[in-house]
DNA sequence: ATGAAAGCGCTAACAG
DNA sequence: CTGTTAGCGCTTTCAT
């Protein structure tokens, strides 16, 4: 075979226009039977398989909707990605999953290529808050949907657990508990969550009566090696904390790996629970107390909204949907 | 603003043709100072962005190289993916990722769309082996790499561990600790990693003169509840084994939540191995011997075999590269 | 029921 | 250094 076929090559071995031959592939009917077998014949024969391009083209559509994470590492986010994918499929539309590792620069890049690339709308969580690079794709007209993250400045839809609620609920639990020395380890304050959930558990403690510690507030990165240099910190502390209060998964299992090199007794010395469920919740001993939420849905919820909005054809109003955490009470944290 | 600005807009407003235009867009160079910097403004005040579509249409090239797995939930494929878009990032190349959610069909229609759109090479580990459908891409010339499978019929370049030694080198040790009585719990056998294992698992039991007794054969799916569920049948079994060789990840985890549901004791009553190395392997009690491989190796290896083959110009031969797996000895396996 | 022809937005060869 | 022009492969009127 010389060059890849295309329409034209189908047209001629069918011996018809391009235009019959473009009439049979997007299924318009208005073609006779016996033309449209010797085509389908002739497509085959050859092995013809359409341009996107040429197509996106004269259709200004490409039926394809971009979707970016920070890191496609944490688990949180390939479940998000398979249900945002799940739903799309359902309703015709092909997504292209990027991961920015968590670089703003490269964020930026892949929103540029998405829009070069004409998708018809894009589900994101950005690295931080600072969303100026979105405003390229407003400019554009192309749809956005904000996952677990708020985008003050622009008018796009937002699908998020309330962050806030569910540190509340697990800060709360662990003062009903009797504990007073709560530590939290935070994530990057420049990100929705890492500060709803700080807020969360300040919120408890205050209305607990009880004062906020500085030194139990410690930060860290939403990775797996700050949970761990985290939970280092509070140890060292010449009046540790009596239970702590870590801010997503990756830490947690750092923080979990800490107390293990530490020797710090888990659900004796030190009461824990961490904000999403993970598989080793159930399988260490003492199970995990965690707050969970859905994070399948979440996804499917977020390509709901952009197919909506993707549809519309006016302007629709911004949105946000706010979906209940759920504090999952196992074994970590024992009664002061 | 009506309509998307064009390269023909640009041109209009900064005065100059679009050949001048799309020579400063694609830095080719060759354009006045002072010329440049009006186009330069004109895009910038126009929100220009060139369109993939057209570019592709008269390129024949995408820089974009599609990459199919078939679950995105297992932690695997995440790492791989995260290696392949690293070293793709590099080379300056896009990539696009999609889960098969381990459906015939659904690859196949992915394929199919990889090929619409124009991706100069596609990374892939199928669902099953059965690859007729990649036929199609060999066919336009598309070149392939398949990632921990074996693709007998297609000439495509393979990056992989080997599954067969590392199976091996697993069950030898627990035969070295004195197990006789050992179980293997397999993946989908129509998949290359899955048989690959239970050879390794054969060997080691052969060379070492121990029966293979077919109740110890049992089959999963390479899923969570395959392995919870061929714990369960282990278990049920009147002369139970001492020993379990799980074939991956997921059901590891199966397994292990089984056992706990059971109450049958990991490492006392019952040695342990599993196939990949997990986040829980080191904060369970005891810690986890596991068969590991370098999955991040892995994903840059295939992109940089892909890359090597998207450049040559003639037909490279069929190539295929083997890692080496690691085992990882903890506490699961005690003597017997 | 079918065909002819006009672009979609871009790149690259050629001309100046 | 810059402009003109011919397509790339397709969809879509408008004719017939």
């Amino acid at each position: 075979m010389e060059h890849k076929p295309n329409i034209h090559d189908v047209a001629k071995l069918a011996n018809v226009s391009i235009a019959t031959v473009s009439r049979v592939i997007n299924g318009q009917g208005g073609v006779r039977p016996k033309t449209e077998e010797r085509i389908l014949l002739a497509i085959n024969e050859l092995g013809y398989i359409r341009s996107a391009a040429a197509r996106t083209m004269k259709k200004k559509e490409t039926k394809t909707v971009g979707v970016i994470v920070p890191d496609i590492k944490n688990p949180f986010f390939p479940i998000v990605m398979a249900g945002i994918e799940q739903k799309a499929r359902e309703k015709g539309y092909f997504t292209i999953l990027s991961s920015t590792d968590e670089s703003m620069a490269v964020e930026e890049n892949i929103m540029r290529n998405f829009i070069e690339r004409g998708v018809d709308g894009v589900i994101v969580t950005t690295a931080n808050e600072n969303s100026d690079h979105l405003k390229l794709l407003e400019t554009q007209g192309i749809p956005i949907v904000a996952v677990d993250r708020v985008l003050n400045k622009l008018s796009v839809d937002t699908v998020l657990v309330d962050n806030e609620q569910g540190a509340f609920d697990a800060v709360s639990h662990l003062i009903k508990l009797g504990h007073e020395r709560i530590a939290i380890i935070c994530g990057p304050l420049d990100t929705t969550p890492a500060s709803r959930r700080l807020m969360g558990f300040k919120r408890a403690m205050n209305e607990n009566g009880l004062a906020v510690n500085s030194r139990f507030i410690v930060q860290g990165n939403f990775q797996e090696d700050g949970g761990y240099q985290a939970a280092r910190k509070l140890f060292s502390q010449k009046e540790r904390p009596t239970a702590i209060f870590s801010s997503n998964n990756l830490m947690s299992l750092g923080c979990l790996k800490a107390m293990q090199d530490l020797n710090w007794k888990l659900g004796q010395e030190v009461a824990f629970v961490g904000f999403d469920d993970i598989d080793i919740a159930t399988l260490i001993e003492p199970r995990l107390t965690v707050v969970s939420r859905p994070m399948d849905h979440l996804g499917e919820l977020a390509f709901q909204m952009l197919h909506e909005r993707m549809l519309a054809k006016e302007h629709l109003p911004k949105r946000e949907f706010i979906l209940s955490p759920e504090l999952i009470i196992r074994d970590s944290c024992s009664r002061m």
